[in-house]
DNA sequence: ACAATATATTACGTATCAGTATTATATGTA
DNA sequence: TACATATAATACTGATACGTAATATATTGT
């Protein structure tokens, strides 16, 4: 592959897609009223509506993140009274992740607000490309995590 | 569009490649000696290296930055000793960017380093579901761009 | 029970990028 | 020329996420 111009690189194109999407929705969140709600919070937010009270680690494993970036997270998440850390009785070394009443009730407002900005930020793509780009990124990350990279 | 899970959501399947692809550039580049160049200078490199002497905000523009991020971006390329700022003598608002020797010479080995680790990052996927995803990253960029989203 | 190992969490530093405000300089117009 | 407006660059702040190392707790093998 020869190493084209930005505009022509993929990776160019991965890192501007991920920024102007998140832009959106940052935006769009706080446009539509749901201002305590960050896009790096929906990941957690998404894995806590189906299943509460997880730990840190796999909080992390279900949203891509690394332990070490759970920490702010979770403490930013924490400091906007979406979650709050409680003791595991069974584990000591860790504790559990549960969503305050503000936590749960954000899931009405923001996941009606998320649909509607990707939709937006989807729109006039064919399902078919869509799902093709799915399976070259999931094949991306796949390559990624080889060993032999 | 319904709400998937994060590992079905374009919008993370975008980010974590993103992230990954950058983590294999950062990584790779250091392994293989380059380890002046991170994969944020890439953008300014490649624009540099195919016209010296350029203003910050014109190279802001080509790499898809803010001017507000080409400061600090410009800032850690200085201290790495690629670039320098020169005074404009037309415009005393700012300045030109000027390749050092050390960044004109980083072009040899580092452009072989990345086609190579793209190489990989991209492997077993054929150029036309490249071509698709290019296209449909192009596509979102612009629908994030519209004024009404 | 004790030592070795594994795991969970956190602390700290660094990199990256956006938003806002400020300052300095150019440029256009009355 | 004087003033208003536009533009370039930076400073500062905050958000996000990584890597390394340290710490605390569990688990396993002997």
């Amino acid at each position: 592959m020869n190493f084209p111009l930005p505009p022509d690189c993929p990776y160019y194109l991965i890192s501007r897609a991920s920024l102007s999407v998140t832009s959106v929705l940052r935006k769009g969140l706080v446009r539509t009223g749901v201002s305590n709600i960050k896009p790096a919070y929906l990941g957690v937010l998404l894995s806590l509506w189906s299943e509460d009270n997880l730990r840190a680690s796999e909080l992390g494993r279900r949203a891509g993140l690394e332990p070490s970036s759970m920490t702010g997270l979770l403490d930013r998440m924490e400091r906007d009274r979406l979650l709050k850390r409680t003791p595991d009785p069974n584990d000591r070394r860790g504790s559990r992740i549960c969503l305050t009443k503000l936590g749960i009730e954000a899931e009405k407002g923001s996941i009606k607000a998320v649909e509607a900005l990707l939709d937006k930020v989807f729109a006039d793509i064919s399902k078919k490309d869509i799902e093709t780009t799915k399976n070259v990124l999931r094949k991306v990350l796949a390559n990624c995590s080889r060993e032999d990279i």
